[in-house]
DNA sequence: CTGAAAGCGCTTACAG
DNA sequence: CTGAAAGCGCTTACAG
């Protein structure tokens, strides 16, 4: 029985009315230079448009036995730096004529298993998966996962293509900077146990600390999960009494919440200390003092992320390119080490 | 010819392995409870299972005449509030047993159609989209879209069950707590063309002030998008003379736009202007002085849409309940007049 | 408890 | 340039 009265118009409903067959509707609706004769051509899109027909994705898939989609996989969006990222993973696989699915795993790595899973069985051309925390820990192998996929974060896995920024140097130069507007005393506020990035730009403040051949000092305020843990303990050590003139915290999200409470705890900022973060949030430039920061170009990953996958499906080989480079934006919060 | 031996295994290849019928390893792969003899089962399980069996979610779907997916239209993430939403609703979608499927407009009502489109053609079971701008205008009917979808946002639209967040009552309740406060002149920080929830915002605060009847000044700058055009605007107020105490941000952006400007012009804060916004982002508490704002219920909102449309999936009513209400967040932005 | 078979809505060699 | 038919990988009455 036909079911052209009832629910969504199948393309055989479209061939009907049109009087051809079902080949031809279906090349006039989704392969644009196919040859049909104009006078078919005309019939069979007026048919289609008087019947409201939407073709049905899932069985053009099925089909076809490719969806056009992409499996995005990131921690959380309430942080702008991911937030930032798949926007411009949407926006990139858009211009390439692919569909972003997101997938959340707040961070957690079951979830994140299943996520994939899912992205799996919904046969998604190709994954994107961001690091959290440890996020690439234990992913599944390019062989388990079995379809073309590129990682964004911090620790290579299991010879997937991976985009990453060079945390290692951005800590580096962050250093170098307040080295040389005179500090040496240094703190680093981190959550160095969950997120490799933050290991490694506390990597790079140290070695350079160390590379000066010059006495320093260097304190790591570690255990930080985002503004209200950083303000509490920055708070804590000026009770104490703060040594360090320069602090560097992981994100602006912890340098937020230095700034917080060195302005509650009464310290200049940067007369008797500079902060500075990580990550550049549209906010950072506009809090006071306004805060120096390492610039990183979560979107700029996004689209190579993006783009290196669609050499992957067009069957390209991917070049693996050299890490990005973090900048370092200049503001208010840093300033020379007084004395 | 059989395909087992290259790419995914299908069913037929489980039940092959397994020795059964296709329809019964269907069964015991899909159907939880369908009664199936123990053995049977387990050959099944075990077949799936050495073959790395993962059902294709599409074919599943098309027999099925369902994705178990819902559509997510929002206009941005970069923006806390609907990163907030967005992770709200993709949460509860998981607890219901759906998947959210995001798309971004980027705030344009052509993209919007287009990207509705796409998830009118992949099927989806049903549709969340959020306003941004002047997004639910010209959105398609009911009828037209023809599946189930609810709106959040501000305006009501062809019958198509909406949530919002009483904006004008938000708006009277900032002005009524800094009148309060003695405050009898205003000014709204807005861009009244493209935000629906910021006109409504502006005139519960003006109906308050109207309501009063004592004299009073309100002053609207309009024109401005978020932190640098505030921030730009009131510097030049500064300099001309601004003559409100009590500003009123239409969110905690413009908000915090602001308050960078009258540091910079050497106004205090709260001892000379008041500075309110709404929204409540994280970084609210964070800066200082912290940022008096109206909480809006971004997760919540996102939260009942998901309840909503899953009744409307169940064929049940779909009560419309009461629009939820902001609350206000007092911190350290907002002090008494002086004089 | 199990299986044969039709059907979901497309696409695409293959043959005219 | 056009059509008949097989196939994509599942589900589900229907009949045993």
């Amino acid at each position: 029985m036909s079911r052209s009265t009832s629910g969504t118009p199948s393309i055989r409903d479209v061939a009907r009315t049109a009087g051809v067959s079902v080949a031809t509707a279906s090349r006039v609706m989704a392969k644009a230079n196919y040859p049909v004769a104009e006078p078919t051509r005309q019939k069979v899109l007026e048919a289609a448009r008087s019947l409201g027909f939407v073709a049905n994705a899932l069985a053009r898939s099925l089909a076809r036995a490719r969806t056009d989609i992409i499996g995005v996989v990131v921690p959380v969006l309430i942080n702008p730096y991911y937030a930032a990222m798949v926007e411009a993973i949407d926006q990139a696989a858009r211009e390439h004529g692919l569909t972003m699915l997101l997938s959340l795993t707040g961070g957690d790595e079951r979830r994140r298993e299943a996520v994939i899973d899912d992205l799996l069985a919904r046969r998604v051309d190709g994954l994107i998966v961001c690091a959290g925390a440890f996020d690439h820990q234990k992913l599944r192998s390019r062989e388990e996962l079995g379809m073309p996929a590129v990682l964004i974060g911090q620790q290579a896995n299991n010879g997937l293509p991976i985009i990453r920024t060079d945390n290692r140097r951005a800590g580096h130069d962050a250093a170098a900077y307040l080295w040389g507007l005179g500090h040496r005393r240094f703190a680093y506020l981190t959550s160095l146990k969950t997120w490799h990035d933050f290991h490694d730009r506390g990597r790079g403040m140290m070695e350079f600390l160390a590379g000066t051949g010059v006495p320093y000092e260097a304190e790591i305020m570690d255990g930080l999960f985002g503004e209200a843990d950083s303000y509490a303990r920055v708070r804590q050590e000026c009770d104490w009494g703060l040594r360090a003139t320069a602090l560097i915290a992981s994100t602006d999200r912890h340098a937020l919440g230095a700034l917080a409470a060195l302005a509650d705890a009464g310290r200049s900022v940067p007369g008797e200390v500079s902060v500075m973060g990580f990550d550049d949030y549209v906010t950072s430039g506009f809090v006071r003092p306004s805060l120096t920061t390492m610039q990183m170009l979560a979107a700029e990953m996004g689209r190579r992320a993006v783009e290196m996958l669609k050499r992957q499906l067009l069957g390209k080989s991917a070049p693996q390119r050299p890490m990005l480079q973090a900048t370092l934006v200049e503001r208010g919060s840093t300033g020379p080490a007084a004395g």
